[in-house]
DNA sequence: CTTGTCTGTAACAGCGTGCAACAAAATCAA
DNA sequence: TTGATTTTGTTGCACGCTGTTACAGACAAG
């Protein structure tokens, strides 16, 4: 199973990137969103595993949101809320959310939550990635996660950098899905909010380059790292995932 | 059969973009349409199997179109609706639509609908277009979907561009069946909203003709890929379909 | 035949991507 | 701290893909 990906849906910017950053510490991958649009967007175009709404949307409401969300999808929601008002959580739990926690909250108690939630929501125990899980097999490929370590079919060591790392996770993470340039650029930025981080420039572009160059048999021809004109890069393989507590 | 041909009515550009770029990805036809004339222009000029019409249309009312058009057409007809008031799905019923989605909708629930409303509609169920198909063969050739490889009678791989490896799928998927420029500038146009995509020139005359360059033993005298003067093209062999779940 | 419409295609232009080379920034060693 | 090394982002150019245009040939109707 992949990197579950979570959409952090809250218009106040600061709260947004701590929650993203924290939850990509941990291993998952979190899209910030700001607007009902923009969670539209994303299921349209991927996978999504759990959306966490702030009930405080500016003029949009949260609840309403997850309401009609519930209506058609089935993905899993937890609604965040600043206030503690109980029958907030009420309403909650009423138009249908999985789970609902208080701001300000312990960082801790929301992994714990998504967690749960996420393991709660699908059969399979492996849905939930583990931070110490960590062995990604692809087209003879290794990558160990936790001692970041790649191996390539023949055995030999390739060593990364750490956004090189950083794209091969998001790939091995949503293989044969088209990822858009944008949504690596703020899976790659780990430092809270990508928001304009990559406005500028063509820095996805080298940077797949760059690692096509390292594991990639023909650079000229790839099998693994394909582009999608128009579109951004797909990793075209399947990637097993071995894990352990 | 060929290509589902469908209509997608909304006011909101975004949204029928969305829903327009996803069907077509998934194999249809999806021609974008914002008012009731347009609707009406389309039927008037050529087949249409489903529409996809949105309750709220600005000053129309999708409801009213709905019962006119059942008045007069036996076009199926899916309403989709920002509200997910009941009444408005018995209206939809009571005035004659197929089925009724409230947005914002799963994507993959929406395919399921429209399969359901084109299968149900009548016809055979191979009337959806299968995309997970894998081989198909023609008069020697044979092209992987899967791979994107095109090899010829004597074994050598061809190279498509991508427009033509999309024209050489519509083909084949519609053996035998006279395609307008139209017909095939939707399947091709993948970007979402064709609507001025293709209202100039003509791009499909020049990738006809690329293609045929490439897979046509004598390109003046094209075998497999004909003419229909005043029309379009066709595919004028039969093709063998090898597909897998 | 002539005329007008439709099609084939070469030539060209615009855009997106790959990539090398350079510049800036981060990291590390002392 | 300084300076060396590595990593990362930017820029410019080349190239392939795609749509447009212009013109010539093909076809249909008269």
């Amino acid at each position: 199973m992949a990197i579950p990906r979570l959409l952090v849906v809250d218009d106040d910017v600061d709260t947004r990137g701590m929650m993203t950053q924290y939850l990509r510490q941990n291993g998952f991958i979190a899209l910030p969103c700001d607007s009902e649009s923009a969670i539209m967007e994303h299921l349209t175009n991927g996978r999504v595993d759990l959306i966490l709404l702030d009930v405080m949307l500016g003029d949009e409401n949260g609840v309403e949101i997850c309401a009609r969300l519930r209506d058609e999808q089935d993905v899993p929601i937890i609604l965040v809320s600043a206030l503690s008002a109980d029958h907030h959580r009420m309403a909650g739990y009423q138009v249908g959310a999985d789970d609902y926690i208080a701001k300000p909250f312990n960082p801790d108690l929301l992994l714990a939550r998504v967690r749960a939630v996420l393991s709660r929501a699908k059969r399979s125990a492996s849905l939930v990635y583990r931070r110490s899980v960590s062995t990604f097999r692809f087209a003879g490929w290794t990558y160990d996660a936790k001692l970041d370590e790649v191996t390539s079919p023949q055995g030999f060591q390739v060593a990364l950098s750490r956004k090189e790392t950083a794209l091969l996770k998001v790939l091995l993470a949503n293989p044969h899905i088209p990822l858009t340039r944008e949504e690596i650029a703020t899976s790659l930025d780990v430092t809270g909010e990508g928001q304009g981080a990559e406005a500028s420039g063509r820095a996805i572009d080298v940077l797949v380059g760059r690692l096509r160059g390292k594991i990639e048999s023909d650079p000229k021809q790839p099998e693994l790292l394909r582009t999608e004109r128009g579109i951004g890069y797909v990793f075209a393989t399947d990637v097993d995932v071995e894990g352990s507590a």
